[in-house]
DNA sequence: GCGCGTAGGTTACGCGCGTAAGTACTAGGG
DNA sequence: CCCTAGTACTTACGCGCGTAACCTACGCGC
């Protein structure tokens, strides 16, 4: 074995039982008495070298023996592109959302052989071109569609861009987003006024925007007068004067672009003296975990993370094997779910309203 | 230039005018008319080899006019270990804490020519000997204090560890820990009797019972009666009894694990027809956006996440330089802030309190 | 007996980089 | 004039891997 001067790497291991450093495919090549290139044939399952089952056997074999996993790094310089996914999450107010993604895309593209890496964007600083040179990602996964010049940057060394949250089409995962959901639980529950309670915070601007969006086309859909609109600073500014206005107006349930606004509209709704659900019935979105203990306890939208995350581990299985990602069509049923509080009476039901698809959604008044 | 017929990665640009592909280490020593070699030693700064200033000079003038950035894997695979932070994430409930430090070690690290890779720990699989074994990491930083196994391994391979909340040790940045602050706000505005409010969510038990010893030795450190201990589920349930056994037993303020509980104790001092501040004040940690909108107000510890970052990619710049790092003492008044709220009175305040020592804590109503 | 396709491999090369070892050129002492 | 001792570079090599291109046996038709 020629040791390598300049890079002393593999440890001496003298006496350890244990590993011996970390293996190689030269070394899973030696075990199976095959040469380094077969070896690589056989781990990467190319099909255009012709290699005997025994011999690939045989190679499986010495691997999962050495317990076997290519380096990244030498992977990522030899091919010029990795195995590697990036995921870009924005400065931005997003709950516990981002983060729960990561943790199961992580658990579940590991089953895909793809390495998911989490790329936040620091609050000045979007650095996004910069960590996909680093790590030559061959997809690089937005919780909202990238800026120009990002994109340009990306398509112009052929990495693919996914977005979870894009802000036109149709073509990824929560394509029936939440609000549209809020409404037709609104709706079903016997609401005909509603309101869209959105946040004011500068960088969910574009995602506000749609979700505000998406409420009034599902109340055109629904043939309902057109949603009354406020913004809610988080401190509670103001809540109190917007609500009662809304009252006065005849709005009679309130969607909000999420759990933290809707608890600010909850809050308006105590200083206004008035009453929820009786005067003002409201809906989250993100299901906080403290929604149970809110004045009313909260209804929200929960997204169901995991299923989200198995979704594109199967993209990304698909973009790695060079399928053209065929649009796995994906309801959004698979991903959202109603938590019913008392925040929205669960009260009377119309029978023929969306609430008895019950493949739509769940009810579970404790989530769990 | 010798094409490479394997990996036909540096595009065409026909008619653009952008990049040409990435540049290279080669491209830089071309354009500054010395080797490859002699580029290398420039651009890292090594001082064994005698090159002129001169030449330094036309090596660092190329680089900056090609925006060079090294290639991460190929330094990675020569050298052994890159320039990589593992920062690992558990997998549990903690708010937004580790997404902001995540955001700000990303901006501050890159200053300092590291490169931050968060790797979030799935539901089950705790992956990091995977993660670290893709990437080769110079350091983990980790929440929590890694498992044996995992310590383990990385030491045997000289990756260094670091974590923001040990459970042993005063080592690191939050050393003096936020129960401490809050323990020592409430005695400042005059409480005798301290309760702790604990979650009991099971992946946070090591910090839980780290904060719960901290709220009791600070209780001894002023010759306090030992703090009543209580746990709370986030649905609120048996909040009421808890906090009307408190109150019956004298406890006049509550610390509690973080915002989330807090909050809980709130909704149990209401349902229990109790006051707060008046019956029973309560103080949480980590600053939530919606501590305004409680009822009432919430008063808080707020890390300053930036802090904690600049601190941090101190260290890792002295690890990248070889200084083995000088324990950089931190006291945490660099990174904690009481933000006081009507839930803990705002009242009566003793003059030689904590409250006086303006350089542990800014007061401010409304953060920002 | 010879060409020839094919199964089942192996050898050779480069990805971009760090760095040990070698080389050329200059100054200075004997 | 030669022999060191620097100085200022360059050449050469390998990190672990993917993969094109090249070998070698073997069966088969002519």
């Amino acid at each position: 074995m020629p040791t390598n001067p300049v890079n002393p790497r593999r440890v001496a291991d003298a006496g350890g039982a244990g590993g011996a450093g970390v293996p190689t495919s030269a070394d899973v090549a030696r075990r199976a008495n095959v040469s380094r290139a077969t070896a690589s044939y056989v781990l990467n399952g190319v099909t255009s070298q012709k290699i005997s089952e025994k011999t690939r056997n045989a190679v499986r074999l010495a691997a999962a023996e050495l317990g076997y996993r290519p380096n990244l790094a030498a992977q990522s310089l030899a091919t010029g592109a990795s195995k590697i996914v990036l995921f870009v999450i924005p400065y931005v107010h997003l709950g516990e959302l981002a983060t729960l993604i990561s943790s199961h895309l992580t658990a579940r593209t590991a089953e895909q052989g793809m390495t998911v890496i989490v790329h936040f964007e620091g609050p000045a600083s979007r650095a996004v071109i910069d960590a996909a040179r680093d790590l030559r990602p061959r997809l690089v996964l937005s919780m909202f569609s990238l800026d120009d010049e990002t994109a340009t940057w990306l398509r112009e060394r052929d990495i693919m861009m996914t977005t979870i949250f894009p802000d036109t089409g149709l073509a990824t995962a929560v394509n029936e987003p939440p609000e549209w959901l809020q409404v037709e639980y609104l709706v079903g529950i016997g609401h005909r006024q509603i309101g869209y309670a959105d946040t004011c915070e500068p960088g969910l601007a574009m995602l506000a925007q749609m979700r505000h969006r998406g409420v009034v086309d599902a109340c055109r859909a629904r043939s309902l007068p057109a949603p009354a609109y406020e913004q809610f600073s988080l401190d509670g500014a103001g809540a109190e004067h917007k609500v009662r206005s809304w009252v006065a107006g005849g709005v009679s349930a309130v969607a909000a672009y999420n759990d933290e606004v809707a608890i600010t509209v909850l809050a308006g709704i105590r200083r206004a003296g008035l009453r929820c659900p009786e005067d003002l019935a409201v809906i989250g979105v993100d299901e906080m975990a403290i929604n149970g203990s809110m004045e009313p306890p909260l209804s929200s939208i929960e997204f169901d993370t995991d299923a989200i995350a198995v979704h594109y581990a199967e993209v990304f299985a698909d973009i790695l094997n060079g399928r053209e990602t065929p649009r796995r069509e994906a309801s959004s049923s698979r991903f959202l779910r109603v938590v019913e509080r008392e925040s929205t009476g669960m009260l009377r039901r119309h029978p023929d309203s969306i609430l008895s698809r019950s493949d739509w959604f769940q009810f579970s008044k404790e989530p769990h």
